[in-house]
DNA sequence: AATCATCGTTCCGATATTTGGAACGTTATT
DNA sequence: AATAACGTTCCAAATATCGGAACGATGATT
C-alpha cells in the first residue's frame, strides 16, 4: 500500500496538516467561495482563532496568493495565474496528449476534453474546440465531480474494483439532473461496465442537453489517471452518433498511452 | 508610504519570509525551470539544508502544488490549475473589462490583451483574438517584463515619476531585440511620454515582428494597476495604422475605468 | 450626532513546528 | 564489485506559529 501514502487527500475541505497545509486550506476556502469573502466569514467557516487566521491571511497576501479588497474582503491573487500557466504549459501528459486531442476533434467536429483525477474530483487539463464561443479558460482548471462526468467515470475505470469501492462512501452523490446516478451501487456498476468496455458515457447526468463519450488513460503504476472525451449537445449526439465516436475515442486514448510509454518510459 | 507596506516584493527569487514564504519560493523555483527539476538541482539553487528542503518539497507534494515524477524530479501540480481557474473567473477587474476588450477586438480586428502589474512583471489576465491559431492559455497567466511590453509601459505610466524612479534599478534591462530599450534613462523618458499621452507603444521591443499600442487602467488608489493593448504583426501595424488605434485603445481604457468606478465604487 | 455593536488588528507567553547537521539507505556509475 | 552521487530519515536546538485577550476602527441604529 505504498502508493496510498502520498495520494492527495479527498477534495473535502480543511484537512491540511502543518503550517503550509493550513495556509492552503484557507486559500482553498477563499477559492471555493466564488466572490470576495470577508474576514469574519472565513473565520466562521474554518474554526481557528482570530489571531491565527489573521496572520495566515496576511502571509497569503504577502505571497501574492490572495489580495485584500478595499472592504477587507479577500480574493485570489494573480500570482496563481502565473503558477498555473507554467503548470499547464509544462505538463508532460498534456503535451503528449495534445496532438491526439486535436485529431480527435477533427474527426468528430466536436469539443474534446482531457481531465485528470485528483482525489474525488476531475480537473480539466485541456480542451479543443472549434468555435471560441465559450471563453477560453472556461473549462481548463475546472474541477468537476467524478460521478457525473464521462471523464470522471473513465478515470475511475482505471482503478481496481476495491479502490473504487473505498472511494464510494466519500463521494457526495448530488443530483445535478434527472439522469444523474445518485445511487452508489448503480454507479459502481457503471464503472465496472466502463472498465470492461474501455469507454464511459455521460448522458445528460451533469448538465441537461450535454452528452459525452470518454476513454481512460493512465500510467502503468496509476500515479497518473485521467480521461479524454468527446462532448456534444444532445441534439447532435444521438445514440447512433455516440456509438460512432466510441472507437475514435478509444483509439485516441490508446495512441496517447502509446506515446506516454515511448516518451516517458514504461512505468513500473 | 503606507501603500508600500504590502506591495508584492520584486519578482526576483527567494526573498520569502516565514514558513509559507519559503515554501512558495521553492514552488517558484520549480515554476521558473520549464522542465522537471531534481532534488539536488533545487538544493543547489536555493541555499537551504538538505533536510529542510526535503521536508518543504514533501509538504508541497502533500498539498498537490507539486508532483514527484518517477525519477524523483518535481513538476507543478494540477491543483494550481484549479486555483487559477477560480482566480481568473472571479477576478472583478477582468469581468468588468471583458466586454470592452471584445469591442476593442471587433473595432481593430487584432488581438487584444489585458495585463496587470505585479512587482516588476506584467501578468496577462485576459486575451481576445479571432483565430484560435495560438493555443488558449498561451498568454493568460504569462509573466512578461515591464520594460519591453506595451502593457508594462502603460501600467508604469500610472505610477508617479518618483515611484518609477525607485523601480528602475531593480529592473533587469535585458536586450530581447535590436529595438529593446536597455537604457534606464531612455526608458524613463518613454514612461514620461506615456504618462502625458495616455498611451504606450511597443515597436518590436520584445519580439521582432510584433507591435502594439497600450493604454493604462487603474483604480484611484493605484492598488490595481494594469494595461490593455492591441497587438499585431508589424506588416499589418504600420505607423498610420497604429496611430488609428490610439484613440480606440484610450477610449476602451476610459470606458473600463468608468465601469470600475461605477461597479466597485470610487476608491480613495 | 452620539451610542452601540460588529469587525478587524495587535500583542505576547506557551506551544508546536521548523530547522539543520549528520548519519543512513538507495540508486546509478565506473 | 567498488565507488560515488543521490535521496531519506533522525533529533536536539532554534524559531515561527498559536491562541486568548485587549485594543482600535468601522459602520449601523436610535
Amino acid at each position: 500500500m505504498e502508493a496510498e501514502r502520498t495520494r492527495p487527500r479527498p477534495s473535502g475541505s480543511a484537512n491540511g496538516t502543518g503550517t503550509l497545509g493550513k495556509a492552503i486550506d484557507v486559500l482553498e476556502l477563499v477559492a471555493e467561495t466564488d466572490e470576495p469573502i470577508r474576514f469574519t466569514e472565513i473565520l466562521r467557516r474554518c474554526d481557528q482563532p482570530r489571531g491565527t487566521l489573521h496572520r495566515q491571511l496576511s502571509n497569503l497576501v504577502e505571497e501574492g496568493l490572495l489580495v485584500v479588497n478595499r472592504d477587507h474582503s479577500y480574493s485570489l491573487g494573480v500570482r496563481l495565474l502565473k503558477f498555473a500557466s507554467k503548470a499547464w504549459a509544462n505538463n508532460e501528459f498534456r503535451v503528449i496528449a495534445e496532438p491526439h486531442l486535436r485529431r480527435l476533434h477533427e474527426l468528430t467536429g466536436e469539443t474534446v476534453h482531457m481531465g485528470v483525477l485528483r482525489g474525488l474530483e476531475v480537473i480539466y487539463l485541456d480542451k479543443v474546440e472549434s468555435r471560441q464561443a465559450v471563453r477560453m479558460y472556461s473549462q481548463i482548471g475546472n474541477a468537476s465531480p467524478v460521478f457525473c462526468t464521462g471523464v470522471g467515470k473513465a478515470a475511475l475505470s482505471c482503478l481496481s474494483k476495491e479502490t473504487v469501492e473505498e472511494m464510494l462512501p466519500r463521494i457526495a452523490f448530488r443530483r445535478f439532473t434527472e439522469h444523474t446516478l445518485v445511487d452508489p451501487a448503480t454507479f459502481a456498476k457503471a464503472i465496472d461496465r466502463a472498465r470492461s468496455e474501455g469507454v464511459a458515457y455521460d448522458r445528460e447526468e451533469h448538465e441537461i442537453g450535454i452528452r459525452c463519450v470518454a476513454a481512460p488513460i493512465h500510467t502503468a503504476d496509476r500515479s497518473f489517471v485521467a480521461g479524454i472525451s468527446v462532448t456534444a449537445p444532445a441534439y447532435r449526439a444521438g445514440e447512433e452518433t455516440i456509438a460512432g465516436w466510441v472507437d475514435l475515442v478509444r483509439e485516441a486514448a490508446a495512441a496517447i498511452m502509446d506515446d506516454m510509454r515511448n516518451r516517458l518510459g514504461p512505468r513500473v
